[in-house]
RNA sequence: GGAUCGGUAGUUCAGCUGGUUAGAAUGCUGCCCUGUCACGGCAGAGGUCGCGGGUUCGAGUCCCGUCCGGUCCGCCA
């Protein structure tokens, strides 16, 4: 071992003790005839005292051509500091060097090694080795091996096993995009990369695993954003003999000891709410309830005066913000250029403002008297003091642009703390979900996801009103995990791949292993998956999933650092048999 | 596929309505400094203003195109 001791471990009671530390050098601060070094590695910063009076010559001069990032290696007696320094761990004391090693020189660094960096994500991403360094994300990588670590002690108390599943499969048209990778062996014909172990953890089941799990990577070929990576990594479940409550009692088990063991947090049981409740209530299948700020609907008090924009809309529905009455005509004309930028997409905002003195101003008090108002306020639970935002207009997109515009309000009057966890279940998902795109209905979640017994006879009369054995679960607004009880009979199964408008021959070509093997004893079954990536970053209080990653991609699914993706040989293509086409 | 913000010293940024030699901080180099710990002081080096084209007497600044990065919408069973 080229050391005795880490950089974070010694203390006056090692004072005396001559000892051994490697690590690099985070700086120098040469005073002319004192110079100390400080020294890091992954435990923290020990100082190097040297005495140029005292020390030898070699000493002096090593420690004289070192730079930042150098790797060291120092032996020496610890001793008492005699100013100490209670900003670090091994403030009280200092080594001084009988020998200093260079085991590398380093060059300089592009952007500095501390906490509050100077380097801009592309560079950072770039020298992600560097980067990996600084404490933030080392701290964001220990958070994800302590989440890891716990899981497995939870679900292995349990009685779950954690089972591998194969990498390269077989692609198949529903849902995401596949990454898919040519086969040499069998040319012209591609395996494509899991954007899910779902049907391995069907087919464990029905192997005799009851209680599944894994920690494994999954691939998506879609568009990024800053919750969303191509190669990412679910905590992957599945049970055999449970119906939906098990799984949501076992599953919110996983998260209470998460938050026990990892951040000390016991968090109370979790509420449910329905698909329908939340869309009605949030305009949002995975509302963030850290806050209220319900949904009110309008319709029946505004309608039928002279204002063409209620009265034309399907859907008038409101939020009532508690204390913003006093918002300026300046933040006000903000919240409206808000909500009419693209990405939201309403026309306008009508605000009523209920003033302390008991009147009410609205934006439409043209068409509104005093009296109506007081109306809405009622409808509104507003008292004075309180702000009312109205949207209306088409209802799915009114909703949702009231959903972001109540998410812009909470945030603004502070209500979505980082440190406060509001977790909770969104249930009874629609079965179904009809797309207009290609004119058929898709599946909501998959289509291995069973409907409920009660919704059943529905199936063919209205299918888009069967309702599904599948849940989400939500924290602070995030969709941190979700899954369903399974289909496990052949004919049903059958029957929904009909309803997707597979063919027979589809159906039996790209999952007719899973119905046959549906004959052989299945048991009923169901399950669900975490997004671990995400569930790291909202305990780490961060919205963006890049920093609990060791090495991500950047928004464009590139890895700038080793710049990948990249062309390959044209040996290599003729071995596959590939040809490709230029733009 | 679309919207939007950004690209200026190694790095993070400023640079106004177009106008002399493009600045600051930090980092880097050299010298000085006996208790620093974001050490301090003095001096110095460091620029294809992403790239291409255009407007203009004159472009870091305005226009068009393009590349790169961030955020979002679509997409993500």
């Amino acid at each position: 071992m080229l050391r005795t001791h880490t950089c974070g471990e010694l203390r006056m009671k090692n004072v005396t003790e001559t000892v051994t530390i490697s690590g690099w050098v985070q700086g120098v601060r040469d005073k002319g005839s004192l110079l100390w070094i400080d020294l890091r590695d992954r435990y923290g910063i020990t100082q190097i005292t040297i005495e140029t009076e005292n020390a030898a010559k070699e000493i002096i001069e090593a420690a004289r051509t070192l730079g930042r990032e150098y790797v060291i290696s120092v032996t020496g007696k610890v001793a008492e500091r005699y100013s100490k320094s209670d900003k670090i761990a091994t403030g009280d004391i200092e080594i001084y060097p009988d020998n200093i090693t260079i085991l590398n020189a380093a060059l300089t660094p592009p952007f500095t090694i501390e906490d509050e960096t100077d380097g801009g994500d592309d560079i950072r991403m770039k020298y992600r080795y560097l980067d990996l360094r600084r404490n933030p994300v080392r701290k964001n990588l220990e958070l994800r091996h302590r989440m890891a670590i716990e899981t497995r002690n939870y679900l292995d108390s349990l009685n779950f096993l954690e089972v591998e599943t194969p990498v390269l499969i077989k692609s198949t048209p529903e849902g995401a995009r596949d990454f898919v990778v040519p086969s040499r062996m069998n040319q012209g014909e591609f395996y494509a990369l899991p954007q899910s172990p779902q049907t391995f953890k069907q087919l464990l089941m029905i192997g005799g695993f009851d209680r599944y799990y894994q920690i494994v990577k999954c691939f998506r070929d879609e568009d990024l954003r800053a919750d969303r990576q191509p190669e990412f990594t679910q905590i992957d479940c599945e049970m055999a003999f449970v119906e939906q409550e098990d799984i949501l009692q076992t599953f919110e088990g996983l998260v209470c000891h998460l938050f026990k063991t990892v951040k000390g947090i016991d968090i109370p049981a979790l509420t449910r709410m329905t698909y329908a409740d939340a869309m009605k209530f949030y305009g949002n299948d995975k509302p963030d309830i850290r806050f209220e700020m319900k949904f009110v609907e309008l319709n029946s008090v505004v309608k039928g005066k002279d204002f063409k924009v209620f009265n034309d809309a399907q859907l008038v529905v409101g939020i009532c913000a508690k204390g913003a009455a006093e918002y300026s005509r300046k933040q006000l004309d903000e919240l409206t250029e808000y909500v009419k930028r693209p990405q939201i997409g309403a026309t306008g905002l009508v605000y009523a403002r209920y003033n302390a003195d008991g009147t009410i101003k609205s934006s439409v008090d043209k068409f509104y008297n005093e009296e109506d108002l007081k109306k809405w306020a009622q409808t509104f639970d507003a008292k004075p003091g309180d702000l009312m935002l109205i949207l209306a207009g088409e209802t799915n997109k009114t909703r949702k642009a009231l959903s972001e515009l109540r998410l812009e309000m909470g945030t603004r009057l502070g209500l979505r703390d980082k440190n406060t966890f509001a977790c909770h279940w969104v249930i009874d998902f629609p079965l179904l979900e009809w797309s207009e795109e290609t004119s058929r209905f898709h599946a909501m979640h998959h289509p291995f996801t069973s409907p409920k017994p009660e919704d059943i006879e529905l199936i063919d009369s209205a299918p888009g009103e069967v309702r599904a054995n599948a849940y989400d679960m939500v924290i602070n607004g995030v969709e941190v995990g979700g899954g369903s009880i399974r289909i496990f009979n052949k004919q049903l199964q059958s029957r929904m791949f009909d309803l997707l408008g597979f063919t027979k021959e589809e159906a039996q070509a790209q999952f007719g292993f899973l119905m046959n093997a549906f004959e052989f004893g299945a048991p009923p079954h169901g399950g669900l998956a975490f997004g671990f990536d995400r569930l790291c970053s909202l305990f780490g209080g961060a919205e963006v999933i890049r920093d609990f990653i060791a090495f991500p991609k950047n928004n464009s699914g590139r890895d700038v650092m080793i710049d990948s993706p990249s062309p390959i040989a044209q040996a290599q293509l003729d071995e596959l048999g590939i040809g490709v086409k230029k733009p």
